[in-house]
DNA sequence: GGTGCGATCGCCT
DNA sequence: GGCGATCGCACCG
């Protein structure tokens, strides 16, 4: 038995006092931080609103889109999910939490056995392509398809960076009158409520994430864009119990302590522990 | 903190 | 007609 302590992300102090121009000031300062990218091929220097005007940002593209489903699934995390409202306002969350749907053979995906219809277009559209669909009748998910026929990864969490009280605007809208205040890392902690809290409707179904001017994805501000793999946990996917033995593939990815993670899966960090444990041995 | 349950309607069979 | 890639809330310990 080996104990090991972590170093647990932590948002702010003050959860909910951190007004969005503070958190603006705050992004550009790791931005000014910021000099080792620009150079690879799937970046494309992407002028910002008045608040991040002081630097270019980094708009991923088409090229980084093009990569295998759970490739794919595994780099989103660290990623910055920007959406620009109608007002100019851009909200933005850095991705924790992934998970992977292959089409073909995965019969937990809505493009199980190639089956292609109205709802699930978008899965077949270019890498990139985004899949906004309803569930329960109430809810939107959202996901971007990758290489791979119908395969696309649904985004499940992200760790609001900018416009958090945007967001618990966008969020209570939807909530009792009177409900507690969310806090920031509730805004976000689940595919339905990062579709809520960013305002994505079913109108952006089948829009591009490496052109569209009101939604795209940049590079992490703070430089954690190379995760670590002992960072990333895989486990089962959520929800998709039904589905036999797909429903226990690894096709879930989240980062490792984060608070911002919807559902944790201990088993899975055990797992990934004793494993760890194994490889030392060997070596 | 964890668990159980109802809401609610588009999509697919 | 049945079900679902979810969520919020009440209830329990």
């Amino acid at each position: 038995m080996t104990t090991r302590k972590r170093n647990k992300p932590s948002l702010p102090e003050s959860d909910s006092d951190e007004t969005e121009c503070e958190a603006a000031k705050r992004l550009v300062q790791c931005r000014s931080d910021m000099n080792t990218v620009g150079h690879n091929d799937h970046l494309l220097h992407h002028h910002l609103s008045p608040y991040f005007s002081m630097r270019d940002s980094v708009r991923l593209t088409y090229s980084f889109f093009n990569q295998p489903c759970v490739e794919l699934a595994k780099d989103f995390l660290g990623k910055v999910l920007v959406r620009k409202l109608a007002d100019g306002t851009e909200l933005r969350g850095k991705i924790v939490e992934t998970e992977a749907y292959l089409g073909g053979e995965d019969k937990a995906s809505h493009s199980a056995g190639g089956k292609r219809t109205e709802r699930n277009t978008a899965m077949f559209m270019k890498p990139g392509t985004i899949y906004v669909y309803p569930i329960y009748g109430i809810y939107l998910c959202m996901n971007v398809s990758s290489q791979g026929e119908g395969a696309a990864v649904l985004l499940r969490s992200l760790e609001p960076l900018s416009g958090q009280d945007v967001m618990r605007g966008l969020r209570a809208a939807k909530r009792k009158p009177g409900a507690k205040s969310l806090k920031d890392r509730e805004l976000c902690n689940g595919p339905s409520k990062l579709c809520q809290a960013l305002d994505i409707q079913r109108c952006f179904d089948r829009r591009d994430l490496a052109t569209d001017a009101e939604v795209w994805l940049e590079m992490d501000p703070e430089k954690e864009t190379i995760v670590g793999a002992g960072e990333v946990v895989m486990a089962p996917r959520i929800g998709v119990e039904s589905h036999g033995e797909w429903a226990t593939k690894l096709l879930r990815f989240y980062l490792r302590g984060h608070p911002c993670v919807s559902v944790l899966n201990k088993d899975a960090e055990r797992r990934m522990d004793s494993q760890s444990d194994t490889d030392r041995t060997v070596c």
